[in-house]
DNA sequence: CATGTTACTATTGTCGACAATAGTAACATG
DNA sequence: CATGTTACTATTGTCGACAATAGTAACATG
């Protein structure tokens, strides 16, 4: 029998810290923001205590820097920034991709098909908001099929800060045709290939640095 | 003109930090063990503040597990952690010593060189202890030449968790000649493949994930 | 005896107060 | 006027106290 995890009690510092974190990454604050305790504190009703905690917590995420004796940062993201994070993302989940091979069930294969469905639908009638949240998903699935925690929880910063990129550059659409044949390739390649790690793995890898271009032609044509 | 970094003032968390990093890296504590808030307060003399904040660093390292409402407790090494480790790091170092092909300057290849010369004499006098820091520096010499401060800053992370992998398993000596003449075709490979970065990416991944498998070799030979 | 309840203890969670510091503005000095 | 000094303010750093909780042991109940 396999039991759930009992469900973790959740501390003020916590919940302030899931606050804040979707503060910074839906942009209610600019680069180099202080995050004031005494501030906060009169918004969320909590002691300075669980508001320091949180800001530990953010600055787990990558979100806010800590300066001893000055204050709590939010994260300024430079170019140089998206620049440095794309090629670590894309070998880690190339790596994902090879080490999820052996581990690919016909139902996860059948979860992944779903997902691809769910895209061209998005896709058709334009949705970027839930394209993009599909598009994650999808990602995700193999990267869980890596079994590999460590590979996991890595990923799952990394691919947030992304995220955050994203909202920054708020105007950027994805061309969603482009991206869905992408990983309509990704899905065969990872049926065609079941024997090829290393082969799915450059696929994938080949992807996010393919994506990733077309990004930074995107920052030059409009910046 | 180039600035240093004016030295940041260093609050009672983070010396505590440090001390705590130490003594766990160096084994006074075995996976498992509750760091009690009481007990550490007298011991170093500082309030529980600090010492919490103390935590959040050692979590971050990913040295301890924080669960809340129970303590903070000395993570458990298992095998599995260390199979998850290296092959992140094999992806990851391998990246960087793609990255690092273009700023390769003279100058760093002496750098290498001098290095492994150090590593010789070690290796010739069987010092492992003098062997295995010069080898970190090597390979850290690389590391800084991708020039990613990301990469460099997850792979600090990862490699401290490898170092700590190594304390636990304090009677594995590697093998320094094979160890050495590993890293003599590494800095080898640097020299003559200054035009193929993949190569040396290639390279420097298979050299991880081989010393990985003999370390695999080690454990089910002697455990 | 099996189970439920209560009381107690050890420990972490949260709070508000005071200390220390950084930054700034006003003033003093030559 | 340029520089040094002092006083003040805003903010973070640290502390000790009390609150809440988890875990355990003792007891009660049927």
């Amino acid at each position: 029998m396999k039991l759930k995890d009992i469900n973790k009690p959740i501390g003020l510092g916590a919940q302030v810290a899931e606050a804040l974190t979707l503060a910074i990454l839906e942009g209610d604050y600019s680069g180099g923001d202080q995050l004031l305790e005494l501030e906060l504190q009169d918004y969320f009703g909590v002691s300075r205590s669980p508001l320091r905690e949180a800001f530990r917590e953010l600055e787990k995420k990558g979100l806010v820097e800590i300066i001893p004796r000055k204050g709590t940062f939010v994260k300024t993201i430079t170019r140089r920034d998206i620049e440095e994070n794309f090629p670590i993302r894309a070998a880690l989940e190339g790596l994902a991709a090879q080490l999820a091979v052996p581990n690919l069930t016909p139902d996860s294969l059948a979860m992944m098909s779903e997902k691809l469905d769910g895209m061209r639908a998005a896709a058709e009638r334009e949705d970027t908001q839930a394209y993009y949240s599909r598009h994650l998903a999808f990602h995700e699935l193999f990267i869980a099929l890596s079994k590999n925690r460590l590979l996991i929880s890595s990923l799952e910063t990394l691919r947030m800060q992304a995220l955050w990129h994203r909202f920054s550059y708020q105007y950027y659409q994805e061309d969603l045709k482009k991206s869905l044949a992408d990983h309509q390739q990704i899905y065969e390649g990872f049926t065609k290939y079941r024997n090829q790690p290393e082969r799915c793995r450059k696929m994938v890898e080949d992807h996010i640095i393919i994506a990733f271009d077309r990004f930074l032609t995107y920052l030059k044509t409009s910046g």
